[in-house]
DNA sequence: ATCACTGTATTAGTTAGATAGTACACTAAT
DNA sequence: ATTAGTGTACTATCTAACTAATACAGTGAT
């Protein structure tokens, strides 16, 4: 059974992002081929064009090269992905500390509601 | 002029974190009157009906309760306030453990990374 | 040439969000 | 009672985003 998607963010968006997610966890390797856009489709249960567009956003950054006839591809070039891992993480302080800052945490409360979130993390799941 | 929206979310949840947050933040106190619906639209340079929608979700969640006739108010119960602060901020911690946890990283790189983000932030913006 | 696999393109349908306009209902001040 | 301000409700319309269905086009092995 697929792992199901977020039906309030468009799935082309959370299949990058988990491709993505797979890419910088070494799951998929350098040069490695991804699933057909159809194999793809059927194992996430999406229309085929909903993968499509996910590898086209994907291929724009050129995280994966696109061959006709043959596959999708992860890059060969370490720097692109080097780039992205940066970016990706980056993406996501940033987001986070905007968000608390807006809340009117200063620095050391977010570092610290991070620190006692992990240390009492199993009360909130 | 009127504070520019991002396209890609919805209005009327923009709003409403940005109400959220001023009342976090001590801006809107205990029992203060929000601005009209009418008159939120024109500041905002929004629709009536999308500032309505605000309010609405927010009374839903009861931080705001809503007189007829005399105006919306922030809520003057203080373990509401003090709930949503604390859900708000778990929310906050929460997606961003998830998302790191899904690049690969560990607790303590999660850690080490807002760190030096926050000691070299300068270099992001 | 054929076949089975790739990715690509085009068109169409559905839906969510935002807007607009209008009418209603309650409250407080006069 | 009137008035001017509140929030509420409803209907219609528009648009962009997303998804779907189907047909097209390149590749490589046979």
């Amino acid at each position: 059974m697929a792992q199901p998607f977020n039906p309030s963010v468009p799935i082309y968006q959370q299949l990058c992002e988990r491709i993505k997610n797979k890419i910088i966890r070494g799951e998929l390797g350098m040069g490695e081929r991804l699933p057909s856009v159809r194999d793809l489709a059927i194992e996430s249960e999406v229309n085929p064009n909903t993968v499509q567009r996910a590898y086209k956003e994907l291929e724009d950054t050129q995280i994966v090269e696109k061959k006709r006839g043959q596959g999708t591809f992860v890059t060969e070039n370490p720097a692109i992905l080097q780039k992205m891992r940066e970016e990706q993480k980056i993406s996501h302080i940033n987001r986070f500390v905007t968000e608390m800052r807006e809340m009117g945490y200063s620095e050391k409360e977010m570092l610290h509601g991070l620190q006692d979130y992990l240390e009492k993390k199993e009360d909130n799941k």
